[in-house]
RNA sequence: GGCUGCGUGGUCGAGUGGUGAGGCAGAGGCCUGCAAAGCCUCCGACGCGGGUUCGAGUCCCGCCGCAGCCA
């Protein structure tokens, strides 16, 4: 089996990637709030670990993918204040909260199939699972963790770090620090500690989603259904935890402290966070007016986008950059990307048809025996190493040179020998189509006529009518395709 | 203001102590009816100022800029 490295947020560090219960993994990623469509900034982070399931079980783990919807409890604020999410929209819009619920989830799960993610394993709800919030937080204030004041329940964190917790830890925050900051900030109100967090918040009675508890009408704290729901199907200490570098502070630690409250070990070994995106250098937001939905990328529809990018070229285009670096889109960046990502499908293409030719006249080249060889250890270092699809990319890049040398006969199959031709074949199929999860964007039925078309192309060129042999090559370049005339045949391919 | 991370060639983007990233763009060549595609060759960088080292894009200090979180 690969030997995987990850970063760590934990400890700062890339660790050796060791599971609990091998061959078993176990996966949590904080989903998103299901109030509005799905942003772009959050696609990055589902695609980081939808590569990582898919290298995974390439590698040979059995993967358990739990990415929740979160239908209840984050508010406007991000913090204990303000108004519900989802309330707030069903309000605007005067709907039930579960059509609004259900309208961004349907949105979800179109613009990820686009995108040619892996559905999780199991994708849970918040409200789904009232019950177990409930559960807990009667058993955090039974150990004396949580407290109830005026209907809610506050985890008490100065409690917690007597006990010999380290809240902060994993966002780098000094508790002492974040109590000076906040000492003089009025608001606190029921909580004994402005950094105290809501584990259940008292319904206001125009409040639309509420559940009655022990302390009454209420609804979950944000935080607390990450916790119940990763345990509940992970163990109360489970693999890795992954999510945007937005939720590291407060999301992540309350989750930890919840976590190691309830069941007295750290529930995550490894904690994984994907960076933001930005647009021509600026953040992505909305106020900016630079913030533009994945709808709007594939239809080429916003002021700042000069042409649609297909699903495929967006995938291509993200995954050529580490996953904790930050990202820049821009028009010539995503131009770049297209034609990069056509070159690998062409290749793709060509390779699906190409069998090992043995020929006893040919010996094999070393040289080209070590290109190969170099390029496929590569791709896996590249994936070994913190995920690093980023140089994955440049060495199939490398083997699609070989295969392109390989189709013009300027290197022999023989050459190579037919393991290393083999190890070639498979790894660069393997690596684009199950690990990247890139596919070719086309439709087959359409392939017959190509061929057709093609045919009288072949006529006309024998019979040197180039008025008629240059207009079929501009059918095919109006649809995206260009002929190619070789030495030995005449084949199309993407237009790059 | 605090914490965390980043700043690489025309552009996007890997690399993190000792000649190679890679994609796109650009230049030349092979091929071609002309092209395109492909192949070969080339061009070229490490925010600014100090320091450590035989040697730094890579480590340390300061500054500037960008991003995230917190206030």
């Amino acid at each position: 089996m690969q030997s995987l490295r990850i970063y760590n947020t934990l400890t700062r560090e890339k660790e050796l990637f060791q599971p609990l219960n091998p061959p078993y993994v176990g996966l949590y990623v904080c989903g998103p709030t299901v109030y509005n469509y799905v942003h772009l900034g959050n696609v990055r982070t589902f695609m980081t670990f939808d590569v990582l399931v898919r290298y995974f079980r390439h590698i040979g783990y059995q993967v358990r993918y739990v990415r929740n919807l979160t239908d209840v409890g984050h508010l406007t604020g991000d913090g204990d204040e303000g108004e519900d999410k989802i309330g707030r929209m069903a309000r605007l819009e005067q709907l039930e909260p579960m059509e609004i619920v259900q309208r961004y989830t349907n949105d979800f799960h179109q613009v990820l199939e686009k995108f040619n993610f892996l559905p999780p394993s199991i994708e849970p709800t918040a409200t789904g699972h009232i019950v177990e919030q409930i559960e807990a937080v009667k058993s955090l204030i039974d150990k004396g963790l949580a407290y109830e004041s005026n209907g809610s329940v506050y985890f008490d964190i100065q409690r917690y770090n007597e006990k010999g917790n380290d809240y902060g830890r994993l966002s780098g925050r000094i508790l002492e620090d974040l109590l000076t900051e906040t000492r003089d900030l009025d608001g606190v109100g029921e909580k004994r500690n402005p950094l105290d967090f809501a584990l259940w918040k008292k319904a206001a009675p125009d409040h639309l989603m509420r559940w009655p508890s022990p302390w009454g009408l209420g609804f979950p704290g944000w935080h607390l259904e990450c916790t119940c729901m990763s345990t509940k199907y992970l163990g109360n200490q489970f693999d890795i935890h992954g999510g945007g570098m937005d939720l590291k502070f407060p999301h992540h630690e309350c989750e930890i402290a919840q976590g190691t409250g309830l069941n007295d070990v750290q529930p995550v070994r490894y904690w994984m966070h994907s960076n933001m995106l930005t647009v021509n250098g600026q953040k992505m937001s909305k106020s900016l007016g630079n913030s533009f939905l994945p709808a709007e990328l594939f239809a080429g529809s916003h002021h700042l986008l000069e042409q649609a990018y297909s699903p495929m070229t967006v995938r291509f285009f993200m995954l050529q950059s580490q996953y904790r670096s930050t990202l820049d889109f821009s028009n010539d960046a995503l131009k770049a990307a297209q034609k990069g990502y056509k070159r690998l499908m062409n290749g793709l293409r060509l390779l699906r048809d190409m069998e090992y030719i043995a020929d006893e006249a040919v010996s094999i080249d070393p040289a080209q025996v070590e290109e190969v060889t170099k390029a496929v250890e590569g791709a896996y270092e590249g994936m070994n190493d913190d995920l690093n699809t980023a140089v994955a990319i440049a060495h199939l890049f490398a083997m699609v040179k070989k295969i392109n040398q390989l189709y013009m006969q300027q290197v022999r199959p023989a050459q190579l020998g037919e393991e290393v031709f083999t190890r070639l074949k498979n790894t660069y199929v393997t690596f684009l189509a199950d690990i990247l999860g890139l596919k070719e964007e086309r439709n087959e039925s359409f392939e017959p006529l190509i061929d057709g078309l093609l045919d009288l192309y072949r006529g006309f060129k024998s019979e040197k009518q180039y008025d008629k042999v240059d207009q079929i090559r501009s059918v095919f370049k109006q649809n995206g395709l260009v002929i190619k005339d070789l030495k030995h045949r005449i084949d199309w391919a993407y237009e790059e």
